[in-house]
DNA sequence: AAAAAATGTAAAATATACTTGACATAAAAT
DNA sequence: ATTTTATGTCAAGTATATTTTACATTTTTT
């Protein structure tokens, strides 16, 4: 799974530091979630999209059906 | 944040067991998720917005804007 | 009414998301 | 060129999601 977070904040101009404070985590979480550490939860994933006015599945990307990695 | 997998999946007629297995977790999960025990990852709740052909949106509800329990 | 299927509870274990703090480097501003 | 601002790394700690197992209760089927 990964996510556009970084497009999109580079777009409108907005700093990780800003994002974070907005949807109310730390920076450290923006950054790992922009270099695709791990996962968002639903939670943040929606404070998230709702800062971009988007929806959730425009945003974190889950692509070939079967997730799987083996 | 409330979800209507319950009422999805009774309208559906399917099993928790069955829809345990479809997303790939334990039934234990989704008796939790029904009732209110936790909430799913994103990954989750994407693949159950799947199974039930619809958007994660409008299978989790995040009501009033400000999730403050404060 | 008895058997079977579906739902629920509880607790311990593991995995993953998120925080905190300290420090390093890159980019932008003065 | 040097200060400031933005981005990144690392590691340890806390919180929350998910699994596993075993058992209890409710609902449905026969």
């Amino acid at each position: 799974m990964r996510n556009r977070i970084q497009e999109l904040r580079k777009k409108r101009k907005v700093t990780q530091s800003e994002l974070a404070e907005a949807v109310d985590v730390t920076r450290q979480t923006i950054i790992s979630l922009e270099n695709g550490k791990y996962n968002a939860s639903l939670i943040l994933a929606h404070k998230i999209a709702q800062y971009f006015e988007m929806q959730i599945e425009e945003i974190f990307i889950f692509d070939q059906e079967g997730e799987n990695i083996c």
